[in-house]
DNA sequence: TTGATTACTTACTTACAAGTAAGTAACTTC
DNA sequence: GAAGTTACTTACTTGTAAGTAAGTAATCAA
């Protein structure tokens, strides 16, 4: 019965991903999986157990999904990019990184590596994307793929952080405006 | 004898930027200042009376600031807006907005009108800074000012974030690029 | 069928966060 | 010089967070 654990790390992600990992405690989960704290620590002795948990679930189904994008044209693939994080944008959430990345510096060593390897998958993903794309004049952008690759991925990390602030149509104003940018002088 | 009521939000500001807001607590303040904690609450009641006044205090001062640098062609006052956004990073804080947009769900709605309001300054701004500066020649983009804002805007908050979490020469490559971008063209 | 393992619950502990009530010492105003 | 007012302290209360020790019921393995 694996089925309390997976329930346990979803909630966490999700509670995580709206009120952020300092913000909530063993009793936001438990009480509506009507189970005990306890039963919590059973499966996560710490917090920090669980905080790894939902990252190794988060960077493992990202390279599931970019896995099934690999066939497709890079501008596609950066486009499904885009779209999980519209996803999360209807459903109200921040991603991961923006979420875990302000309160770095109150976790623990293991937590900490554990959230500089997520965004480490995530910005070589981005920067090989951009680059091969380049290659094939499917995008037009200047200067270093990584740096781009950082451009892009704090315009999505903030842009649902934004939204949470000021509505979010932002979230479209900013995506629409950064695919034209790297499509220009096409 | 304002001093102590300063040093409380001149702390409480440098704890959100470091820690976040739902991980800082009075004795963080009260401790190395040397008061106990009835005497925070004397200056302000409520954990939110205090998020709030530091608010106020980081728009005033950027009002402050950023009139000053009004008589500057557009093209340097965006470079006095980066360089207040990398003094920052210099000392291993994040900015007010990144900190704090994260929890937002978990504020009081006179704290989130707060946060919302301080957004709507910096990103007013920032707008009217870019479009008056490609008037003059000073800048070159596509679309909408404020819609170049918020990709501005999200690039700086976010690269702090980052810079946390992958060290912070991530912040020259992303606003090196970004600088260049905005003249590209010229 | 016995002994171990799994997946919990019951019932705690320790620590700390936020906030408050009542008191006080120093200054200020009239 | 008496009556506020300011800026605190002392000493609490209430609530909750994280974590643990010991017990239990059900399944598994030999």
């Amino acid at each position: 019965m694996q089925d309390t654990k997976e329930r346990i790390v979803s909630l966490a992600d999700q509670l995580i991903k709206t009120r952020g990992y300092n913000a909530f405690s063993y009793k936001d989960i438990s009480d509506p999986l009507e189970i005990k704290n306890a039963a919590i620590h059973y499966h996560f002795p710490t917090k920090t157990d669980l905080g790894i948990a939902v990252i190794d679930i988060e960077v493992e189904r990202f390279i599931l999904l970019s896995g099934k994008w690999a066939t497709q044209p890079e501008d596609k693939q950066l486009k499904q990019l885009f779209e999980t994080f519209n996803k999360k944008n209807k459903e109200g959430l921040v991603c991961l990184m923006g979420s875990l990345s302000p309160d770095y510096e109150t976790f623990p060593s293991a937590l900490q590596e554990k959230v500089t390897g997520m965004s480490s998958t995530f910005l070589n993903w981005t920067s090989e994307c951009l680059e091969k794309g380049r290659e094939k004049g499917l995008f037009h952008f200047d200067g270093d793929a990584y740096d781009r690759a950082l451009l892009v991925m704090t315009n999505l990390l903030a842009s649902l952080l934004l939204c949470r602030v000021m509505g979010n149509k932002v979230f479209s104003r900013i995506t629409n405006q950064l695919l034209k940018d790297l499509n220009a002088g096409k």
